[in-house]
RNA sequence: GUCCCGUUCGUCUAUCGGUUAGGACGCCAGGUUUUCAACCUGGAAAGAGGGGUUCGAUUCCCCUACGGGAUGCCA
């Protein structure tokens, strides 16, 4: 399936990809594919103060790791500046951009009264029907003849029709006085040049698309499908800042949430389809649209991602849940597996991913597995079991023996044990129990199995059972 | 100041004039469990306020309040 939609995502490389950011490439991503359409990347960096080529790598770092892949190369604004002046210059050429002298003191003073005498504070450049021959020898930016009555409707799939009028717009700068671009133009240029048909963005630009929409009638362009969708905020309502959570992603990739649970609620927040709270990617591609976006901000809640990212580590097949805990420990910088702790961890995921929200939470309950060994038993005791076990341990004297962790081999030992008390299966080895069922494993016991082998476990547990 | 957008349980949301306003997370209670977790069952919990329109408004319109955004030679 193809089609000729294209969607792109234009971050500033200013600092990391924060998590609005990447919520907004992630709608992008997921309509792009979901229409088998292209989904391009362009770095904003014509703001050569603040931006940064590090800011730019944590970017595409923190998109991979999202698992956005895009389509092309990245394309960098800043290259693309010759081309953004030409179109400027074209539209000064045919009248539809003129010259203004205007120094920017005499603007900020002009403002400064304006705002005084609680008037409009857009200036009206008395350099727009100036003849050629009264211009000075003077630098100057070039700037848009804005339209001076009518309005100007945007047609946006998520806010509606958004209806401004015409004299809420300024004659703005398209072209500085030192002849370098701003942003309203290169975006219009690049957008324009990059095929771009459907702009999904945040909706702190709705404004802007109706002077962004002054350019592409000036240069007679089709205008793209605008998409504003709401910001993400804070816990507390408050719009995200660093001081409330806007972390960048590989932060939360730090925190041990695995990608599929964050494009998963990520997705969810500020869009729905229906009741569904848990999906696969191939069905948020297949069911987004701008017809589940929800127009006001939502805030960012750790506990809904917690438990989303729970049944997305329950649901990933333990090979490829294997990998990613392997990626995840190089990721924050520790040290590999030893290929011994590998093969106990691995084999018991099919029971300890049930139940783990984080992957920290994953290795924690499989710390019988990754425990170095011998294993300090009086320590061990004192720490996670209750009295009775604790009492049981203490007798044990530890030595080493290996268990196979099969599914089977397990069975047979609560089988085994539930016959010895001559109960039902598992009253009393109800952890081992709920392990087999699925869920989730209990480490003490684990650790007296890894400890003391099936045998003096089972033995053990039948003493204090009598 | 002017303009634009928004407002359903604590949170994310469903509803596209008629519902006991549904679901999910979280929370509380009970069950199960050697503890915790997990799991099962049940529960509390919402249409910002005020006017209209209508037989009937959460839903359509207006006003107010609150929140957000734009108004740059930032992006």
């Amino acid at each position: 399936m193809s089609s000729n939609v294209v969607t792109r995502f234009a971050p500033s490389p200013t600092g990391f990809l924060h998590i609005g950011g990447a919520r907004t490439a992630l709608f992008n991503w997921l309509f792009a594919r979901g229409q088998g359409g292209k989904f391009l990347l362009r770095i904003e960096d014509t703001d050569r103060e603040r931006s940064s080529p590090e800011a730019t790598a944590a970017i595409l770092k923190g998109l991979e790791w999202l698992g956005l892949d895009h389509d092309g190369e990245v394309i960098s604004q800043f290259e693309r500046a010759d081309r953004h002046a030409e179109v400027a210059h074209q539209l000064l050429a045919e009248g539809k951009a003129y010259k203004c002298f205007a120094t920017q003191d005499d603007i900020q003073s002009f403002r400064e009264e304006a705002r005084a005498a609680g008037k409009s504070t857009h200036y009206r450049s008395p350099w727009r029907d100036a003849a050629e021959d009264t211009h000075p020898d003077a630098p100057y930016v070039v700037r848009i003849k804005a339209p001076q009555d009518g309005a100007t409707v945007i047609r946006d799939q998520v806010q509606g029709d958004v209806t401004i009028k015409n004299d809420q717009l300024d004659d703005m700068v398209l072209l500085r006085s030192d002849g370098t671009p701003v942003y309203m133009l290169a975006v219009v240029v690049d957008d324009h040049d990059m095929g771009v048909t459907h702009v999904i963005r945040g909706d702190d630009h709705l404004n802007n698309a109706a002077r962004q929409m002054m350019i592409y009638e000036a240069m007679g362009w089709d205008v793209p499908v605008w998409g504003h969708i709401p910001l993400i905020h804070g816990g507390d309502g408050k719009k995200l800042s660093k001081r409330h959570g806007a972390l960048g992603v590989e932060e939360y990739q730090a925190m041990g949430y695995p990608a599929a649970g964050m494009r998963n609620y990520l997705a969810r927040l500020g869009w729905s389809h229906g009741d569904d709270e848990y999906f696969t990617d191939a069905q948020a591609q297949d069911w987004f649209g701008f017809d589940g976006i929800g127009k006001s901000p939502a805030r960012f809640d750790f506990k809904k991602l917690e438990n989303l990212c729970g049944q997305h580590i329950a649901a990933t097949d333990d090979a490829a849940l294997h990998q990613e805990l392997q990626d995840f420990l190089a990721a924050i910088g520790k040290d590999a597996l030893s290929d011994a702790q590998n093969v106990v961890l691995r084999k018991a995921l099919y029971c300890t991913k049930t139940g783990a929200k984080t992957f920290p939470q994953l290795i924690e309950k499989s710390s019988f597995a990754l425990v170095s060994r011998p294993i300090d038993v009086e320590e061990k005791a004192a720490k996670h079991l209750d009295d009775v076990s604790r009492g049981i341990l203490k007798q044990l004297t530890p030595h080493l023996q290996n268990v196979s962790w099969e599914r089977d081999e397990l069975e047979a030992v609560a089988n085994q044990f539930a016959e010895a008390q001559g109960m039902k299966f598992g009253k009393l080895a109800g952890p081992l129990r709920a392990a087999l069922a699925g869920r989730a494993a209990t480490p003490s016991v684990f650790d007296m199995m890894l400890v003391l082998g099936q045998d003096e476990t089972l033995a053990r547990l039948t003493d204090a059972a009598a």
